[in-house]
DNA sequence: GTCTATAACGAGATAGAC
DNA sequence: GTCTATCTCGTTATAGAC
């Protein structure tokens, strides 16, 4: 009962794994909606009811994606956290969200996925939370380096908005100063604005230049959340 | 040639909207992906075929669903403008968005329909592109009003962007410095994310009072366009 | 001319018997 | 695991009612 495990759990990675790549390639083909066992499985040469052996439904291939997607988008983003370790605050949020970006547009079906509408009939359990949550922490990363140091301006906060911010600065980032910690969530949902509406088609004939455009752009939102343009005796 | 002819039309324009109602109706029950003209016959009680009479194919529903979608908004953004006629810059810009934001919040599936993940197979014609523009017409006539007085700070911008600023400025709104009009653009986009992330659940369990925090949101977002906070001599 | 109904095509999904 | 009978779909051709 030794090698006949190892053998046989190597077989089902394998298995798994294809199981996935070919139901990405149905997501990009056909969406989301129209996902089904059956067309993998005839895909794979596999009979549908093979396929329970490794995803009980359909819901639960489904949520294996969306957690590949996340990690993938998650990994891509503390990737850029660690390439610009040292440097100031605007280059560092500026690279993530760059990262962020490219794999966007290198996987859009997939980012469709994750921010895109919601599948029908499909409620992503609990399981994919940590997996979603890795881009905002590497946000929350960037901006609690800076806050340590010197030339962070806290951004104006309306008094109706304080127990909303400190409420949010206890529960995402209790080292963050409130106003700091509400203009950091709005700053996450816009630099997901600027991507969606660049991958679903909005930019199209309106922005040309859309490097450029998303680097400016993520540049000003950093500097909406009080990020310092450069942080003294920091490289870059 | 008189009344049979208005009697005619006044049908087919009831059959019309009754076909788009439960289109509608199945948008929100299975997502667009499988929005079927089978299924709006069946259970409009009429025969497949005779729906061809009113919508050449299936692509020409969703393009009318699509700028229905698209006009109902825009419609929404313009109420809000109108009732601000007088109002300071950032009212008014703070008005438009929460009808929008109100709009997409009321008609969730219509919302996914137009700012979410495209429908796979189906390619927007040009037809949906003055619809489509409604809004962003808003926001720039909202923005065209503040630069003619005074208090607009103009954004600063990389040097980088400026041929594609002028570009867009030229393009959108010539009247517009280019700075401001490469920060409406952006502004545009963000907004949406906001939208888009309470709407398809990235703000669960993470913002709450959500009506505030957007109302803040969208007012940083306007004075990062450089709309002053109160027009002098402005009502509001 | 305008509409509805019948029937059919080719393609694909699905359920159940074996 | 396979096969078949029965569904769905978009779309078209055709015939007839108003």
């Amino acid at each position: 009962m030794s090698t006949p495990h190892s053998a046989r759990a190597r077989a089902r990675i394998e298995v798994t794994a294809a199981i996935k790549d070919e139901a990405r390639r149905q997501l990009a083909a056909e969406g989301a909606a129209k996902l089904s066992l059956r067309a993998v499985a005839r895909e794979l040469g596999m009979v549908s009811s093979a396929i329970y052996r490794y995803f009980p439904s359909r819901d639960d291939l489904l949520t294996a994606l969306i957690i590949d997607a996340y990690d993938a988008v998650g990994e891509a983003a503390e990737s850029a956290h660690k390439a610009t370790a040292g440097a100031g605050a605007v280059r560092r949020w500026t690279a993530v969200c760059e990262a962020v970006r490219a794999w966007a547009l290198a996987n859009p079906h997939e980012y469709a996925l994750i921010y895109g509408s919601p599948v029908p009939g499909y409620v992503a359990p609990d399981t994919t939370v940590p997996a979603a949550s890795r881009v905002a922490f590497v946000l929350i990363g960037i901006v609690r380096d800076a806050v340590k140091g010197p030339g962070v301006t806290v951004p104006s906060l309306a008094v109706e908005l304080r127990p909303e911010a400190e409420r949010l600065s206890a529960d995402i980032a209790p080292d963050l100063p409130p106003p700091v910690a509400a203009a950091l969530v709005a700053a996450w949902a816009q630099l997901f604005g600027l991507i969606g509406f660049e991958l679903f088609g909005q930019f199209n004939r309106v922005v040309e230049d859309r490097d450029r455009f998303f680097r400016h752009a993520v540049g000003q939102i950093a500097r909406g959340v009080g990020l310092p343009d450069r942080t003294p005796g920091a490289r870059g």
